[in-house]
This record gives C-alpha cells, structure tokens and sequence, in this order.
DNA sequence: GTCTATACATAGATAGAC
DNA sequence: GTCTATCTATGTATAGAC
C-alpha cells in the first residue's frame, strides 16, 4: 500500500528554507554583512546556490527575511508579556520588558547589531516595519491605561533606551549581564520618574 | 626671483587626503557601505584609482580614517566641555554634553550609523578605542570630581543612552531637533538621580 | 525541484608609462 | 607622484541537464 505521508514537500520547503536562514544567520553573527554572500549561505546550508535562488530572489531578501524574523520574535515576546498580568502594574510590565529585551539582544548580540545597523542601508521594508509600530503600540497601549502621559513617545524612547545601553554592552564586551539589567532598570525608571 | 611657497608638497597632500576622505564620507553617507569602494571613492574625489591607494593601502584603511576622525570630532567638541567653566555644575556639565552629542550625530546621521555598524565589522581599530576611551575618562573625571559614584560606568551609561535615543530618532526620520534634546535631557538626568 | 556549470559584472589591487 | 590600463578574484545570477 501507499505510504501516506505528511505534506512531504511542504516539509521539505521548509526545513530547507529554515536551513538556509540559520546559515545566514551563523554568517552574519560571525563575520558581519560582508560574510553574508549567496554562495557562503548556500555552502554552509549545504544546498546549492540554484535552490537558494528558489527560495530567495538574491542576497537582499535573504537579509530582509532574517531581519522580519529577528523583529517578529521581539513582537512575540511583547505580546506575551502585554497580554500577561503583568502588565497591570507599571513596574512589573517594565520590569518584565526589559528582561525580555536584554534576553533578545544578548542571545545573539552580534547577528542584532548587524540586522538593525543593516536596516537602515536596506530599502525600507514595511513588513519589518509594522512589526516594529506593532511593538511600539502594544507597549504604547498598557502605558496609556496605566496614566503615562505621551505613551508612544515613551514606548519608543524606552526601547532606545534598552538598545543603546545594551549594543554598547555589547561593544564593550561587558559579561555581566545581571549589572547591565540593573543600569538598564535605573535608566527606564528614572526616565520614567523623571519630570515630563 | 624664486616663489617662496609653503611647504607645496605637504599642502597638496593634505588636501588631496582631505578631498578622498570627504568623498568616503559623502558615499558612505548616501548610499551607505555597499557604495564605498575604492574605485568610487577615487572617482568623486577626482583622482586616480592609483593615487588613492598611494594614501590609503585599501577600503579598510580608508574606514578606519573615517572612524578615527569622527571619534577625534566627538573627543574634541568633550574635551572644551569639560575644559570650560561649564564642567563645575552638573546641570551645565551634562546639558553641554547632550547639547554637543546631540549635534554631532545630528550633523550627518546617515555617516554616523554607517560608521556605527562599520565598526563592529572591521577589525578593532586600537586608535579609535583609545579615542572612545579617552571620552569616557574625560567625562568620568568631572563626574568624579562631582561626587557621582561610579563615573566610568555613569559615563559609558549616559553616551550610550544618548546613542541610542538619537539613533532611534533618526531611524523614525524625527525632524524637531528640540524635543529629542528635551527627551535625552529628561531621560540622562532621570538615569542620573534614580537610586544607583 | 535540485544540481552543475558558467556567464556576467564589478571590486580590489598592481604594473608600468609619463 | 600621478595616471592609464589591466589583472585577478569574487560575487550575483541564470541556463540547462537530470
């Protein structure tokens, strides 16, 4: 009898698909944008530079795809998080999105430098950039029921608060990432406390 | 009788480095990194390809120039800060900080952020981080000086918050210069009297 | 769908005339 | 010192066999 399989070539699309954005990804955290080329994504994939054209119609969409996945997984993480009980309380909610985002950006410091430096050389991609307006109005939306004043302004400033101290983190090879949560903490809430 | 020129040989070295290193910046400027190339950069400074590579040995030399020049114009625009009579006062010190951070990366943000991602993909410039290294102290000094405790990471800290507030304005194509000063100030004074 | 082979373009870098 | 011409390497992308 005929073996009945699952979906196999929508399976197979997408582990391969998968496999070439994780090569991506290893090429960028490693040696940076210029390591990023189609024939080392497709080597390290171990698949054919003809397939990776498949999937990818060239070096950009590859870059592109990787930084709408590094933004969704933010978004995912915020969602959760606005969505939790947590975010009744100011401190909770801010606590809780700074530890999200410190996880976020330390996970792969290198490949979060390279995607968000890299976004401003791109064409703009208004995928990417929803993700990005939808993180800003989820936290935007819980700071305005707890009373903050200009709560998109504050969501935003927030965020950049946390990516600046945490890619100079980076830069500095600081290790310890117990202290940089602490800094991170003083920083947000005393802008936060801080007269308007 | 003979023209009694001035040092001719240095003068028309200097402006030709001069000429090569503002075209760099103009096209890293513009089209970001993927457009500096040394062919490019040699044909909008009006020189040869060959003259270009009597000054500099490569790309990489003509980055590591850019950087290096952008870390002095920071050093020294800090360097009067904390030299003037401004640098007594806490207020005034880091009003006159922002103030000075605040209009260096406003000057041409695009090369900013280029020169931004370039560093963390080049090889470390040991000139470059002894520039950013002297920043910090300077600044560290007179927060020493002020009774802030721990200057050197308060230093590090309020750089990089301001990093990270302008990149981000930048970013959104923010225009109102004023209002991201009033946010840096509130957030930088905020970090600053919030419990350590 | 996937691979191999290859065309095409461009970048980095150098040689050698002037 | 400066330029022109050019070599070499490499990256993007496609054509065509399987």
């Amino acid at each position: 009898m005929i073996e009945p399989r699952k979906h196999p070539r929508q399976d197979r699309s997408r582990a391969k698909v998968h496999g070439i954005l994780a090569a991506a990804a290893d090429l960028c955290s490693g040696r940076g944008l210029e390591a990023l080329t189609t024939n080392a994504v497709a080597a390290r994939a171990g698949v054919s530079i003809g397939s990776l054209y498949q999937y990818f119609p060239g070096k950009h969409a590859l870059l592109a795809a990787l930084i709408r996945a590094e933004r969704a997984n933010l978004l995912e993480a915020v969602e959760r998080i606005v969505s939790s009980d947590a975010a009744n309380d100011l401190t909770r909610l801010v606590d809780e999105l700074i530890e999200a985002t410190v996880a976020h950006y330390l996970a792969r410091p290198a490949l979060s430098r390279t995607l968000n430096l890299a976004r401003t050389q791109l064409p703009p991609d208004p995928e990417a950039a929803e993700f990005s307006a939808r993180i800003t109005v989820l936290i935007a939306a819980r700071l305005d029921e707890l009373k903050i004043s200009r709560p998109e302004t504050t969501a935003q400033d927030i965020l950049a608060i946390l990516r600046g101290m945490i890619d100079a983190a980076t830069e500095a090879q600081e290790a310890d990432r117990g202290a940089l949560t602490d800094r991170t903490r003083r920083a947000v809430f005393g802008y936060l406390h801080a007269a308007a």
